[in-house]
DNA sequence: TCTAGCACTCTCGTACGTTGAGTGCCAAGC
DNA sequence: GCTTGGCACTCAACGTACGAGAGTGCTAGA
C-alpha cells in the first residue's frame, strides 16, 4: 500500500476521532475546522476523495459525510492512535478493587466487571481451562448423604473443583479423611495430568492386596475426575446492556444475534483464544474476528497470567466506533492487575513492565 | 365487583387467548367469529363496552381492537385460565436434565436455563442463602502460597464455600490437617450460626493456655466467617436475550432497564422473595411487582424447596403476553423437579402432591 | 496547489390525502 | 328486552410530495 501524505494522516485521523467521539458521518466543513491544519473545505474534501479511492473511508450515501471503514481503523491504530496512558491515580483506584483476599474465580468476576464499568462497554473474561498444566495440591471426601460423597479438589492455584460421587456403602468420617491424608501425600504437587495418569495405572492393577485406605481414595478420585465435566473453559460476560446505549446496534436482530453469541459462549472462546497466543492487546474491527455476529463490533483483548504463564483472556467488545485510546489503555491495565493478583507466587504481586 | 355473566367471561377469555397468540388488539369481527357462541359483532361490541367499563379490557386507541389490562389479565389467571398440565412424556424428559450427580450449584444453574429454553422466556432461579438455617458439616485448610490459606467451608446442602485468608506464618499440612479435624469434630452438624456465635466467644476468651491446635483453628476458621462476603443471596438468569423476540419489548430503553435490572440483581431478589412465603405458583402481572423495570412484564414464579424445606424461588419473566397456561405448569414442574433433585435425604426423590 | 463557487444529490422532517380496521350509536327485528 | 344490521365517525398506518439542510464533485481562477 502506498504510504499516505503527512496531511492525509492527519485528516483520516481527525476524521475517525470525530467519527468516534459523534458517531456521525463527518463531512468536509468540519473536519476543515477541527483538523490543526489551515485548510479549506474544498481540499479537505480532495484529499477525503484520495482516502475513500484507498479504502480506509466511504460514504454512507451520497450527501452525508465521511465514516471510516474497518481498513481504516486499521491504519489508525497501526499507526496514528496515541495511546494515552491511564494517570496513576485512575490506576491506584483500580489497583483497590482487585483484593487479594478474594479467590481467583471472584478475582475475575471483579475484572469483567471492573472492565464493563470503566469502559461503559461490554467486559469479557476467559476462565482458565482447569487442565494438564495446573497443578494438584489437595483432595477431600465428604459425606454428605446416604452414599453421596462431595469430592472436592483444590488446584495448586487455588481453584476449588466440586463434585458430587455415589457410593453403595457408607463411610466413617475418619475412614475418608484418611483416604484423603494418603491421597494428598501420593500426589500434592504433582501435575493434574500426571494424577489421571497415575489413577487409570493404579485402577487397572487394583487388586485385593491394595490396602483398603488406598484402594477407597483412588476409586473416589478417579471417578470424581471421570465425571469432571468438559468444561474446559468458561467465559464470564458483564454490562451487556451497555451495549443497547450504541445508537449504530440499535438493530434488534443484530442485537439478539450479539447477545445469543454471548450466551452461546463456544465461538466467542474459540475467537478469545486467538489471542492468548500473542502478549499485549491485540483488536479485532469488525469482520476481522470472523464471526458474524460481531461483524459491527471491536474486540479488544489482553491475556492474563499466573505466575508469568497465560493462563485466559480478557477485554471487551463494543461498536467499531469505541475510544480505543482509553479502552486499550484499560484493558491492558486490567490485565496486569488481574494477573498480579492472582499471582502470590514468590515474585510478589508487581505489576511487570509494560508490554503492549 | 360484581360478577361477570357468563358469556362476558367466554368473551373475556377468548380475547385474552386471542391477544396472547396473536400480539394485537382484537376487535369485535374477529373475537365474534373464534368464541364458540354465536354473536354477532354488535353485540360483541356492547360487552366488550362493558367489560371496558369494569377496567377488564381496553382500547390502544379509537379504532383499534382490545387489549386485556392488568386486570383482565388478573381475572383471567384466576378464575378463567385452565392450566394444561404438561404431559407425561414431557415431564420426564425434563426431568432427565436433573441428573443428581451434579452439585447444587449445578443443578441451578441447569434449572434456570431450563426454564429460559421451554418457555422462550427469561429464566430465574434464587439461590438459597446459605445462612443460618443451613448445618456446617465440613472445613478444611489448605496452604496456597507463603502466607496465604485456602478455606474450605462445606454445609450439610453439599455447598461449597472458599475464602482465601493471609496469615503471617506459613504452617505445616499436617498441622492444618489438625487444626480442620479438631474444628470438623467440634462443629459438625451444628447451625453455621451457632459456630459463628461459638466462634465469637472462643476468640473472646482465647488465651494462652488454650491448645495450640484448637486455636489455630478458631482463628482461622473466625476469619473466613468474618470476611464471607454479605452475599447472602444470588440471582441466576437465563435466555434474557429471549425478550428480545418481543414487539412490545421493543423499545430500546424499556429494554435497557430491564437488562439492567437483571444485572443489578438487587431489586429483583427482593422482589422473589416475597413469593418464597406462599407456597406454589405466583404471579405477578406488570405493574404489581412494584418495579418499574418490571412494568410491561409478568413474573412467573414458585418456591423449590430441600428436604421440605422452603430455600429459595425460581421462575420466569416474560411480557404480560405469555401463554400462562403453558408457563405455569413449566415453572411448577421444574420447582418440583429441582426440589427433589436437591432433596436427597432419607425420604428420597419423589415428586411431592401437587400443589399449586 | 489551493480555493471559491455552483449545481447536484440525498436524507430527514413535515404535511397531506387515502385506506382500512374498528368503534359507538341508533333503529329495526326477533 | 336482547340482538342485529346499518351508518357515520375516528384514528393509525402508509404512501406521496415537498422544502430545508448538509455535503459532494467538478471546474475555473488565484
Amino acid at each position: 500500500m502506498t504510504t499516505l501524505s503527512t496531511r492525509a494522516e492527519v485528516l483520516l485521523k481527525t476524521l475517525i476521532e470525530r467519527y468516534i467521539a459523534e458517531g456521525q458521518p463527518v463531512g468536509s466543513r468540519t473536519l476543515s475546522r477541527h483538523m490543526g491544519l489551515d485548510l479549506s473545505p474544498a481540499t479537505v474534501r480532495n484529499v477525503m476523495a484520495d482516502l475513500e479511492e484507498l479504502g480506509l473511508i466511504r460514504s454512507p450515501h451520497t450527501s452525508a459525510g465521511r465514516v471510516p471503514t474497518e481498513k481504516g481503523y486499521r491504519v489508525f491504530i497501526d499507526t496514528l492512535l496515541k495511546v494515552k496512558p491511564l494517570d496513576s491515580g485512575e490506576v491506584s483506584k483500580l489497583r483497590c478493587e482487585f483484593d487479594p483476599s478474594h479467590d481467583p474465580q471472584q478475582l475475575m468476576e471483579c475484572a469483567s466487571h471492573m472492565l464493563s464499568e470503566v469502559s461503559r462497554l461490554a467486559g469479557l473474561v476467559v476462565l482458565p481451562r482447569r487442565d494438564e498444566a495446573s497443578a494438584f495440591r489437595h483432595i477431600d471426601f465428604v459425606q454428605l448423604s446416604k452414599g453421596r460423597i462431595l469430592v472436592i479438589i483444590v488446584t495448586q492455584d487455588g481453584q476449588v473443583h466440586n463434585r458430587v460421587i455415589t457410593t453403595e456403602r457408607d463411610y466413617e468420617d475418619t475412614e475418608l479423611s484418611r483416604a484423603a491424608n494418603y491421597f494428598n501425600d501420593t500426589y500434592s504437587g504433582k501435575l493434574l495430568a500426571e494424577v489421571k495418569q497415575a489413577l487409570v495405572a493404579e485402577m487397572r492393577e487394583a487388586s485385593d492386596d491394595m490396602q483398603r485406605v488406598m484402594q477407597l481414595a483412588v476409586t473416589m478420585a478417579s471417578r470424581a475426575f471421570a465425571t469432571e465435566r468438559a468444561e474446559s473453559e468458561d467465559l464470564l460476560v458483564s454490562g451487556e446492556s451497555n451495549l443497547m446505549d450504541f445508537p449504530e446496534l440499535g438493530d434488534m436482530r443484530k442485537l439478539r444475534r450479539l447477545f445469543d453469541a454471548f450466551n452461546t459462549k463456544r465461538d466467542l472462546l474459540q475467537l478469545l483464544d486467538q489471542s492468548v497466543r500473542a502478549g499485549g492487546v491485540k483488536i479485532f474491527i469488525g469482520s476481522e474476528s470472523r464471526y458474524e455476529p460481531l461483524a459491527d463490533c471491536s474486540l479488544v483483548t489482553a491475556p492474563y497470567t499466573i505466575d508469568g504463564q497465560i493462563v485466559g483472556t480478557l477485554g471487551v467488545i463494543g461498536p467499531t466506533r469505541i475510544a480505543y485510546e482509553h479502552v486499550i489503555p484499560i484493558v491492558d491495565i486490567t490485565a496486569r492487575l488481574l494477573s498480579s493478583a492472582l499471582s502470590h507466587g514468590e515474585r510478589g504481586g508487581r505489576l511487570e513492565s509494560p508490554g503492549h
